[in-house]
DNA sequence: CGGATTGTTGAGGATACTCAAGTTAGGTGG
DNA sequence: CCACCTAACTTGAGTATCCTCAACAATCCG
């Protein structure tokens, strides 16, 4: 079977013995979405935690007012769903396909004994974690001190660099963003994104396009990014 | 010795067996500070990571533009400078002593050891990691989607939960707590702070003072916070 | 080709920031 | 114990950023 050398392949489990391997992946399900589906709901109860094999996934929380807001986007190799980690029940945000997606599962029972029996994947686990906080603080630094242009450079550039594909010409956004998306990632509407993106494509910056997304200059979203330039709004 | 039993009765390493227990504290090594002293510098090399034994740590990032953030408060038994667990040789921020403090540190060296042999202290580190990585992304959805009034409701009443003490008439916070603090909590100046505070005071919310706030309503405040009440700014 | 989703653009206005000038509280030293 | 000095806070006025509301245009898909 193809996907088992695949995900024995993955960062993730790369370092399990492969007996232990062997034992974790029989305990598996594989599952497979298309895009537009829900993989997961938040509110319901976590009965499975699971790693993205391939596609692409938008993480997303809606708040009591029913804001929506994209928590994160979770891409083939991550682990997703992890409820037990965070000392939860249910789920705290939905995972839904952005593109067709496979994915691999396994009870939330097995979490404990997993990360009592295998210390390689309690590590990785806990470095997956350790990604994901230091990148909820930083976000968390950019919505607290930054202007809208800046954020939505950061959010551009972070999909760059982990959904991007090279491309001639640039760097395209591998899978369909839209502008209401990139407001959802950086706090603010889609009318601003809009004006900015237009402002940027202006200028050079970046092709945009329903959904899609290519960023030609990465080094001048990043002088936007931090705030080392103007800023192309407001002339 | 009176701290050993005292440590023994933090959550932290309440489950370690206790030969276990012996061998980590025998590693420790204990340091007070004054309040206004700094345990530990952003960017600095991690050479230990800490259990806050007693007092009040404020945890702060530097952006590029040197604008400060406080990224979280430390309370006694919390685990802080687990630079490891993100995969880092620095410390990310810096922790001030807000109140006089005493921590217990070990060398950063141990942390691998730690994790591997006492799975209880793995546990217990994950669970600390879930725990915050849920509180950053609360913070974040809070300040992509609400006005400043509602994020400070919400940031006071987090230090009343995590740093309060009753007290007749409230819930006092335990420790120094500046207008500049609860802005740079939530993204705002210390100017908008003083104007709702003020606004609260009169309302009856909570009282005020150099550095010094009481909450006198909960069930009010949280109604402005999750935005179930106009809010009292702008009359 | 038609309907729906996605995106564009303009005008007006609110929230919260900046700039500025004071006031109060608290600690220190005479 | 009082005077002083600094840090913390208050309050006002003006304004920038960005949101809301609104109408329309483009693109996608069956």
């Amino acid at each position: 079977m193809a996907e088992k050398a695949k995900i024995r392949s993955l960062p993730k489990f790369a370092h399990l013995p492969q007996g232990d391997f062997d034992q974790v992946y029989a305990a598996a399900a594989g599952r497979s979405f298309a895009a537009g589906a829900t993989v997961s709901e938040q509110g319901d109860v976590a009965t499975y935690f699971f790693v993205l094999l391939d596609g692409r996934l938008r993480v997303t929380q809606v708040t009591a007012e029913s804001q929506q807001v994209i928590v994160r986007i979770v891409n083939p190799g991550d682990l997703f769903g992890i409820a037990k980690a965070l000392q939860r029940t249910d789920y705290p945000g939905t995972a839904t396909a952005v593109s067709d997606s496979v994915v691999l599962s396994w009870p939330m029972a097995r979490w404990s004994d997993f990360m009592g029996n295998y210390p390689s994947m309690a590590m990785s686990a806990m470095q997956t974690m350790g990604t994901r906080l230091q990148e909820a603080q930083a976000r968390m630094r950019e919505l607290a001190t930054e202007e809208v242009e800046r954020r939505v450079a950061h959010a551009v550039l972070r999909l760059g660099e982990q959904s991007g594909r090279e491309e001639a010409g640039g760097i395209r956004i591998d899978f369909p963003v839209s502008k209401q998306d990139i407001a959802e990632m950086t706090g603010t509407t889609l009318h601003t994104v809009s004006r900015i993106l237009t402002a940027w494509e202006h200028a050079g910056l970046v092709v945009g396009g329903q959904q899609k997304l290519l960023l030609k200059d990465r080094r001048r979203l990043a002088l936007i990014g931090d705030g080392e330039v103007p800023g192309l709004l407001g002339g």
